[in-house]
DNA sequence: CGGGTCACG
DNA sequence: ACGTACGTGACCCGG
C-alpha cells in the first residue's frame, strides 16, 4: 500500500528554529532550522518508509484571507532574518532529498495541504501529515493521520479521529469551531475574548458548533452570555478564517509525489557545506563521496612496520615529523597502547608508518624511542597532554612537541563540543578521516580491525593531523592567539602531565574509616526516615521521594521538573518546618553524597601500588579557558560544610616529614573586573586592600564601615557574585530570596556607585555584537554567535556570557601563567617541592620541611606577580599535615 | 543514556 | 512578555 507524507514546511521550519540553539557553520551561515528539518526528514524516511512525499510552503505575501480580513496574521513578529535566510537552504535540501515542493501564490501551505489530503482521501490512500500547528487536526480522517510536534521537534503526537475524540471530545471538523470560539493569537484571529480552550470545549460539548452556540446563548450565564452575544460576528468570522480551504486549483496527480530515495551525492555536498558533521558520519557517505570528484582524497601508502622493515623508517627520521599516538580508553593514566604512527611527506608520496606498541618497546624500537624523547626532534601531534601521559606510564618520555592540533582547535573555538580529528578535518575543509567509532566500534563492540585497516586508519589520522598544522597555525596568528598558544597553553600541557603523573597521596585507611562512620550514620537516618514517613522507599530516587512527600504526606509541592516534582535542597528547605522528616532527608542526602562520591568513588581511584590518585586535567573542555578535572575530579572536594571538609584530611604528603601547602588567590575575579573595567571605586577598594564585600555594602547602602552588619555584607557579596556572572534582577532575587523589584534596586544602586563597571557591561555586549566574540586579557577568544539571536532567552544568555567570560577567562589565564612560572622556578631553583593540584584559584603543593619557609614566600609571590594588573593580585598561603590543615 | 541532584570555584 | 544567574564532573535512577 502507498503511504504519503506531507510536511507543513513553514510550520516545521519555525519549530526547528525555536527549538534548537542558533547553530552556524564556520562561514557564519545559520543552520539550526535546516538541521532540525534534516533530522526530521531522515527520521521520517527511516521510520515511515514513505512511498510518496511532499512539502508544502506558504508562498508568502498576501493570501485570500487578507482580502477578507485585513488584520489576519497582524501583530505577528517579523520572521527573524536568522530564519528567513535558511529557507533557501531548506529548499535546496529538499532538492537533494528529491522531495517535491509545493507553493502557490495567494494560498497558504494549509490550503495546499487541505486540497492534497482531500485528493488522497478520495483515492483511499494513507497519509501522514506533519505540522507544528494544531489547526491541522481538522484534516484528520480514517486515511489521514496528523502528527503534531511536541517539545521541540523530536517528538510527535499522532492524531487520528479517534485520538482527537479522546483528547478533546471533538470530531476533526469541530476543531474549526474550537478555534472560532477561542481564536488564535498567533494568527491574530480574535475568537470570543475571554473564551479559552476550557470554556470553548465545554460549549462545543454542549452544542456542537459555533452556530449552535450562538443560537443557544439563552442557556449561558451572566458575563459569558454577554460576551458571546457581543462577539457573535467575530466568532463566525474566526471560524471562517480557521477553515482550511480544500479546493485549491492545482495538480494533484498522485504519481508526481512519488518518493524513490535521496540523491546521496547532492546530500553529502549539502551536508558538507552546512557542516553537518554528525549527519555526514551517520549516513556514511564516505564510500560514495570518495569516488566523487569534488572531494579531494589524498593517496597514502600506509606501512605497517615490522622488525623486518623498521630500518626504512629509522633511516627517514628527520629533525621534525607529524606523529600520532594511538591509545585506547578515556583515562590516559590507564590507556591501552596501540602504537605510534610517523607521517612522512617527502613531497612526492605520502607515507605513514604504523609501529605497533610491542615493536616500539622491543630492542628494535630503541632508535624510535630515543627519537621520541629527544627534545631537539620537533613533533606535531594531536593531544600532546594525553599522548605524554599514556607514553609516560610505559616509560617513554615524550619531548620536543612544537604543535598540538587539538589544543589549537580548542583555542580557535573553545565551545566546539566535537574536537575529534574526524570532525576537525571536515570543519577545516581538509581530506576527511573516518571517526574512530566507525572503525573501532564502541562500548561492548569495540575491537581493533585487522592490521591493514588499522594501519590505514591511524595513518590517515596522522596525515590529517599533519595537514591541519599549517592551517591552524595561520588561524592562531590571525586571531592573535599564537603567544597564548606557544607561551602558555603548550608549555602548560607538559606541566599538567607532570603534576598528574606525580599524583597525590591518599590515606586510604582513613578514607575507609570515614566510610564506616558514614555508613552507620546513614543506617540510623534511613530507619528514622522510614519511621517518620511510615513507608520504606528508595530515598535516592527523586521520583519515589516526591511521591512520599507530596502524595503520601501531602506536603505542598512548589517547583516542578520535566519529569515530576522537584525535590532539590531549595525545595526541601522550604518544607522543613512542616515535617521533621524533611530535615532528615536533607541530612541523608548530604551524607549519601559524601559516601558515594567522595569515599567510595575516591577509593576506587586510589592505585593500590602507590596509594595515590592521578587526576586528569582537561585543557580543552571549558568554554572560558578554565581547566577541568576527571577520574577523579579533584576540583570539587567538599569544603563548605565541616562534615564534608573532613574528606580533605585524607589528602596527605607522599613523603614522610613533608607538608601540604596551599595558596589561593584572593578575589581574583573582582580584581580582574577592576582592571578590565577601570572602575575607579573598585580599583580604589583593592588598592587600599579593603574587604571587598564590606566596601561594596558601604557604597551601595551609603553607610560607614561600622554600620555594615553581617546581613548587609551578605547581600553585597551576592551582588558582587551577580556582577561577575552577568547580572539579572531575577537571578539576584532568587539568590537573596527577595523580590525582583528589590533586586533591581540593589543593582541600580550598585551601578550608580560603580559606574565604570556599568560601562564595561554595556561596552562588552556591544563589542560582542560587533565582533561576534569576546576575549580575555591574553587574547583567549570565545565566539558568541547567539548574541544577535531574535529569541530573548537565547540572546540574554549570550549577553551574560559576554560579561562573564572575559572575567572568568582572564582569571584562568592568570593562574595558568602562575603554574607555568611556578614549574619553572621549582626546576631552576632546584627545589624538591612539587605542584600537585589546581582548583581554579588555588594551587596545592607538597613540600619538604626544609623548604617550607622558602615556599611560603615563593608561591604567593609568583602567583601575585604572574600578570601585572592595575590593581594588586594577592594570594594567601597556608600549610599543614593534610590538605584540610592547609586552610 | 538523559535527567535530577549536588560537590566545587 | 519573555523566565536566567557563570563554569565544571560524578553519582543515582529509570526507561
Amino acid at each position: 500500500m502507498d503511504k504519503l507524507i506531507i510536511i507543513d514546511g513553514n510550520s516545521i521550519a519555525f519549530r526547528a528554529f525555536y527549538a534548537l540553539p542558533l547553530l552556524s557553520n564556520s562561514s557564519g551561515l545559520h543552520t539550526n532550522a535546516v538541521y532540525g528539518f534534516t533530522t526530521m526528514l531522515l527520521k521520517l524516511i527511516e521510520e515511515e518508509k514513505p512511498t510518496h512525499f511532499l512539502v508544502a510552503f506558504d508562498a508568502g505575501k498576501i493570501t485570500f484571507r487578507h482580502t477578507e480580513y485585513s488584520e489576519y496574521k497582524g501583530g505577528r513578529q517579523k520572521t527573524p532574518s536568522e530564519l528567513s535566510e535558511q529557507f533557501p537552504l531548506i529548499k535546496d535540501l529538499l532538492k537533494a532529498f528529491k522531495i517535491p515542493q509545493f507553493e502557490l501564490s495567494g494560498y497558504e501551505a494549509d490550503d495546499i495541504i487541505g486540497t492534497l489530503t482531500k485528493a488522497a482521501d478520495a483515492r483511499g490512500e494513507k497519509v501522514l501529515l506533519v505540522s507544528g500547528d494544531k489547526d491541522m487536526l481538522q484534516l484528520a480522517s480514517e486515511q489521514v493521520t496528523v502528527a503534531i510536534t511536541r517539545k521541540g521537534i523530536s517528538e510527535m503526537d499522532r492524531f487520528d479521529p479517534e485520538a482527537i475524540k479522546e483528547k478533546y471530545g471533538l470530531t476533526p471538523h469541530q476543531i474549526i469551531d474550537l478555534k472560532g470560539l477561542m481564536g488564535d493569537t498567533s494568527d491574530n484571529i480574535p475568537g470570543i475574548p475571554g473564551v479559552g480552550e476550557k470554556t470553548a470545549l465545554k460549549m462545543l460539548h454542549d452544542f456542537g458548533t459555533v452556530e449552535e452556540v450562538l443560537a443557544n446563548t439563552a442557556s449561558l450565564k451572566g458575563k459569558m452570555k454577554e460576551k458571546v452575544e457581543e462577539h457573535a460576528k467575530s466568532a463566525l468570522m474566526s471560524k471562517e478564517l480557521a477553515t482550511i480551504y480544500r479546493e485549491v486549483p492545482m495538480e494533484t496527480e498522485w504519481d508526481s509525489f512519488r518518493y524513490d530515495g535521496f540523491d546521496g551525492q547532492a546530500l553529502s555536498t549539502m551536508f558538507r557545506k552546512l557542516e553537518f558533521k554528525s549527519l555526514l558520519e551517520k549516513l556514511d557517505f564516505g564510500a560514495v563521496s570518495a569516488e566523487a570528484e569534488d572531494l579531494v582524497v589524498e593517496s597514502l601508502e600506509a606501512v605497517a612496520v615490522t622488525e623486518a622493515n623498521i630500518g626504512k623508517l629509522i633511516e627517514q627520521l628527520d629533525d621534525h615529523a607529524a606523529i600520532h599516538v594511538e591509545a585506547i580508553g578515556e583515562n590516559p593514566h590507564q590507556a591501552v597502547m596501540v602504537g605510534v604512527v610517523w607521517f612522512i611527506d617527502d613531497g612526492a608520496d605520502n607515507t605513514s608508518y604504523y609501529v605497533p606498541f610491542a615493536l616500539l618497546q622491543s630492542d628494535a624500537g630503541k632508535p624510535l624511542r630515543d627519537w621520541l624523547s629527544d627534545a631537539s626532534k620537533k613533533k606535531q601531534l594531536f593531544d600532546l597532554h594525553r599522548a605524554q601521559l599514556a607514553l609516560a606510564w610505559q616509560g617513554i618520555h615524550l619531548a620536543g612537541v612544537d604543535f598540538d592540533v587539538l589544543l589549537a582547535a580548542y583555542l580557535l573555538d573553545p565551545t566546539d563540543s566535537n574536537l575529534s580529528l574526524s570532525a576537525l578535518s571536515v570543519k577545516y575543509g581538509l581530506p576527511s578521516v573516518k571517526a574512530d567509532e566507525d572503525v573501532f566500534g564502541k562500548g561492548a563492540k569495540f575491537r581493533l580491525p585487522e592490521l591493514a585497516a588499522l594501519s590505514d586508519h591511524v595513518g590517515r589520522k596522522a596525515m590529517a593531523m599533519a595537514r591541519m598544522v599549517p592551517v591552524l597555525r595561520d588561524e592562531l596568528e590571525k586571531g592573535e592567539m599564537h603567544r597564548l598558544f606557544y607561551e602558555l597553553e603548550l608549555p602548560l600541557s607538559a606541566v599538567l602531565a607532570e603534576m598528574e603523573m606525580r599524583g597525590i597521596a591518599v590515606d586510604a585507611e582513613g578514607l575507609k574509616t570515614l566510610g564506616v562512620e558514614l555508613g552507620k550514620q546513614l543506617d540510623t537516618i534511613m530507619s528514622s526516615i522510614y519511621k517518620l514517613a511510615g513507608v520504606e522507599f528508595n530515598i535516592n530516587s527523586p521520583k519515589q521521594l516526591g511521591e512520599v512527600l507530596f502524595e503520601k504526606l501531602g506536603l505542598p509541592a512548589s517547583k516542578k521538573t520535566k519529569t515530576g516534582y522537584s525535590t532539590d535542597a531549595e525545595v526541601l528547605e522550604r518544607l522543613a518546618p512542616y515535617n521533621e522528616v524533611v530535615g532528615q532527608i536533607l541530612h541523608y542526602r548530604s551524607l549519601a553524597k559524601l559516601q558515594s562520591t567522595y569515599v567510595e568513588g575516591l577509593l576506587k581511584e586510589v592505585r593500590p601500588e602507590t596509594g595515590k590518585v592521578h587526576t586528569y586535567y582537561r585543557q580543552t573542555i571549558a568554554a572560558t579557558g578554565r581547566l577541568s578535572s576527571q577520574f577523579p575530579n579533584l576540583q570539587n572536594i567538599p569544603i563548605r560544610l565541616e562534615e564534608g571538609r573532613k574528606i580533605r584530611k585524607v589528602f596527605v604528603p607522599s613523603e614522610p616529614g613533608w607538608y601540604m601547602l596551599a595558596a589561593d588567590y584572593s578575589q581574583i575575579e573582582l580584581r580582574v573586573l577592576a582592571h578590565i573595567s577601570q572602575d575607579e571605586k573598585l580599583k580604589e577598594a583593592f588598592l587600599q586592600n579593603m574587604d571587598i564585600h564590606t566596601k561594596t555594602a558601604m557604597d551601595v547602602f551609603g553607610v560607614e564601615e561600622s554600620a555594615v552588619d553581617s546581613n548587609m555584607r551578605r547581600q553585597a557579596k551576592a551582588v558582587n557574585f551577580g556582577i561577575v556572572y552577568g547580572i539579572s534582577d531575577y537571578g539576584l532575587s532568587q539568590n537573596l530570596d527577595i523580590t525582583r523589584r528589590e533586586a533591581a534596586q540593589f543593582i541600580e544602586q550598585y551601578f550608580a556607585v560603580f559606574q565604570g563597571v556599568r560601562r564595561y557591561m554595556d561596552d562588552i555586549v556591544k563589542d560582542a555584537r560587533r565582533d561576534g566574540y569576546v576575549t580575555t586579557l591574553l587574547q583567549r577568544r570565545r565566539l558568541l554567535p547567539e548574541i544577535t539571536h531574535s529569541n530573548f532567552n537565547i540572546r540574554s544568555f549570550a549577553e551574560r556570557t559576554a560579561m562573564n567570560t572575559p572575567i572568568q577567562g582572564t582569571a584562568a589565564d592568570i593562574i595558568k601563567l602562575a603554574m607555568v612560572q611556578m614549574a619553572d622556578r621549582l626546576a631552576k631553583e632546584g627545589l624538591k617541592s612539587r605542584m600537585l593540584l589546581q582548583v581554579h584559584d588555588e594551587l596545592v603543593f607538597e613540600v619538604p620541611a626544609d623548604e617550607l619557609e622558602t615556599m611560603k614566600e615563593l608561591v604567593p609571590e609568583v602567583m601575585a606577580s604572574a600578570l601585572k594588573l592595575d590593581v594588586p593580585l594577592r594570594a594567601d598561603v597556608d600549610f599543614g599535615l593534610t590538605w584540610y590543615d592547609a586552610k
